[in-house]
DNA sequence: ACCTGAACACCGTTCAAGT
DNA sequence: ACCTGAACACCGTTCAAGT
């Protein structure tokens, strides 16, 4: 347990199963918080920006809290579920994406969001707590230029856009992709539901 | 341990320093065997077709060993990193991507593809081992069409995609949609390099 | 050089006993 | 109804002793 409660330890399993419910109750407090920020940005501003805003909601909640991402994948159908799908699914509805296509259209982006947000999160934890950022890469970096310039021709070549890289502005880029994929998949332009 | 040896406890720390360096050279070698099915696919055949290739793979072998898709989050850029990033970067290359974008497209791939990798294995062993698949899928289906309306408006239009969607199907969608970002993003259409 | 197996620390969980 | 705290099971790791 990470929070050290003034209990002693059977106190808490009154209140819950197990650890996975202890977690699980957690999580959804997490996400519910992370996606009540997003009614902030307007509700007629586009869907895409709309998306953007959840995404990074999540984003930045799971980097200060790694162990959601952990517990988002391990139980995914479950409570919390429904709340990311919705409210990045409301979106996928006003882009005009055709119903059939709901489901598959925002699972992808969802499990975009989450899988992202998570090795983004594992990453940072990765770093000795002490650690600086820019030192990590840079060791990462020079040991990928190091590579066999056999096997590792396109690895070495990104060995220096991977040190100068910044997590959220990547993370921008992915969803601009994933949006950008939407719209030539389902190419219908307008709102019409 | 997940693995019985034949051994007292003790031997393995002859070997590796602990736990993580034992799961992080199994995560080596799981991942090395599913690249290494990759060049089957005839060398000449489009880079769409490889990535998906290469997707499928790592997909089915998280699928096999779900620990895996935890372990490479956990430790990223470590060892096995560039092995995948390679992999996939290869095409991207092949793609025609300018030369700029090649960490950041590369690594949207690479994130989706793990993230749903991850998140799909994790659900395949939510179910209890003797739970049916196809009950499951009804059970939350079901939960997803008695959400309230008012708050859940899309999660229930889509409880039925749910129900009837297939992991490899939806996963090869996405590798779709985010490979039409890519051309959406970066229209060069032509292999120059 | 490599393995054994008892021992330790840690942590999730239980449970009889308290209030 | 809710909490306490000792106890248990489990598992990652260590280490003195063996070959």
């Amino acid at each position: 347990m990470t929070e050290r409660l003034a209990t002693g330890p059977g106190a808490i399993y009154w209140h819950v199963a197990n650890k996975g419910e202890l977690l699980a109750a957690a999580t959804d407090a997490v996400v519910a918080a992370a996606l009540a920020v997003e009614p902030a940005e307007s509700p007629d501003s586009p869907p895409q920006d709309r998306i953007r805003a959840v995404a990074l909601g999540l984003f930045d909640a799971i980097d200060e809290h790694p162990w959601v991402a952990a517990q988002l994948s391990a139980s995914s159908w479950q409570a919390t579920a429904p709340r990311i799908l919705e409210s990045i699914g409301r979106q996928v509805r006003a882009l005009g994406v055709p119903e059939g296509s709901w489901f598959t259209v925002t699972s992808v982006l969802v499990q975009y969001i989450l899988g992202a947000a998570g090795q983004n999160a594992a990453n940072a934890r990765a770093l000795a707590p002490g650690a600086d950022r820019g030192e990590y890469l840079g060791a990462v970096s020079r040991a990928w230029a190091e590579l066999d310039p056999d096997d590792y021709s396109f690895t070495r070549t990104v060995a220096d856009q991977m040190r100068e890289h910044d997590d959220r502005a990547e993370f921008l880029a992915g969803i601009t992709l994933v949006l950008a994929g939407i719209t030539a998949v389902h190419p219908t332009g307008r709102i019409d539901s």
